[in-house]
DNA sequence: GATCTTTGATTGAATGACCAAACAATTTGG
DNA sequence: CCAAATTGTTTGGTCATTCAATCAAAGATC
């Protein structure tokens, strides 16, 4: 039971916090709503900012497997045999379905990178949060400027940087307005980085 | 004198809504910086949420200055002879310049959009914050793609968004990060997007 | 097997502090 | 003299966290 107990508090955490948002939501208001007194979340959980990191992580975890799932090895390197631009265009279509199915993962992240704005405890997560997805762009990108006909100036770091960033920002216009359509921004992130990737030798052009 | 009393409250907003963010900021700190009685920001300003939006509005103007003084009208259309290409390279350098001289106004306004989240106010006041900034990119893109030999399948609205959400994901990364360098991430979405732009016409690959 | 003991889980009320907004009173300037 | 500007307090409410007290169950002791 205490196991449980602990998982019903995170779980109505994230309902909590992804419907009024982490200044808005009380203690006690998770504790209600994971029918419990408010000292037990207190028993579990040292302070909210823990409880917050808690629920994305919790809620992080079938979007993790989504991407298992899909033969995407998240922390490890890409296989050596795969066509490294398969993996690329599978990512963002992955992206695009993302979008659709988390949602309120993604607002409870984008209130999380608020608050860590001016809190310690919670801007040492939202680093962590952005290294770790950073750094599995930037794996996919190495991959795909080694077998690019004309290498890029840029580094295989700034790209990646320049992607998620992308990314994170198609969310957020998504997020803020239900009606902008992501997909059709994600398709001409993709569009570009696939171009670019495949672009034939030719150095008439200057650059930099 | 009460024009100017209103100007400092709003100068003190700002300072004090940077230093230590919107829910950590109280009404009485804005004014005790001012140096004024707390009752008085409630007489310009009925709710802290006004005064965000007044402080943020106020401290873009110099930003917006500098974008006119480089030659770029930011909400008419573009320049019919001169070169689009070189309105999007400037465009990408003064990103460069602002992210080094308005990191202050960065943060609070990422703070703005956290807060817009779960706000109506402030969340009517971030979708017109991005509307602007990302129709701005759009009529460069138009012009971009006016004059591109293989023109792109995504619309220009759509490349818009990704080049601004990429531009703001940058922005963040440096924002919660301030080794991050941004300088190289900027660099690499320009390469990527100027390439796209530039690419001969070759339709020998599919696109979909 | 019955009673005592310990431990962890859980409760709900109390604490101590904070704050946005409202307001009545005072001052200033024209 | 009046209206706008300004003051500083009050109001009415908020909330994270603490804490003493209960409870249930598992051992320990006899």
């Amino acid at each position: 039971m205490p196991d449980q107990t602990k998982d019903r508090i995170v779980d109505a955490a994230y309902r909590t916090l992804v419907r009024r948002g982490y200044h808005e939501t009380a203690m006690k208001d998770i504790a209600a709503e994971a029918g419990v007194a408010p000292g037990l979340a207190h028993y579990y959980f040292e302070t909210k900012e823990d409880l917050l990191v808690a629920a994305i992580e919790h809620a992080c975890e079938p979007l993790m497997a989504a991407w298992e799932a899909a033969g995407v090895n998240l922390s490890g390197p890409m296989p050596e045999d795969a066509d490294p631009m398969m993996f690329a265009r599978l990512g963002f279509e992955l992206a695009k379905e993302e979008l659709k199915s988390y949602g309120g993962l993604f607002l409870l992240t984008f209130d999380m990178f608020g608050v860590g704005l001016h809190n310690p405890k919670i801007a040492s997560a939202v680093r962590t949060f952005i290294e770790e997805r950073r750094a599995f762009v930037a794996r996919i990108t190495q991959a795909v400027i080694a077998g690019m006909a004309e290498p890029p100036l840029a580094s295989a770091d700034a790209i990646a940087a320049a992607i998620w960033g992308s990314l994170h920002g198609i969310y957020l216009q998504k997020v803020m307005s239900p009606d902008f359509d992501a997909e059709a921004a994600i398709d001409a992130l993709s569009e570009m980085t696939v171009a670019f990737a495949t672009r034939p030798k030719d150095a008439s052009r200057e650059e930099g």
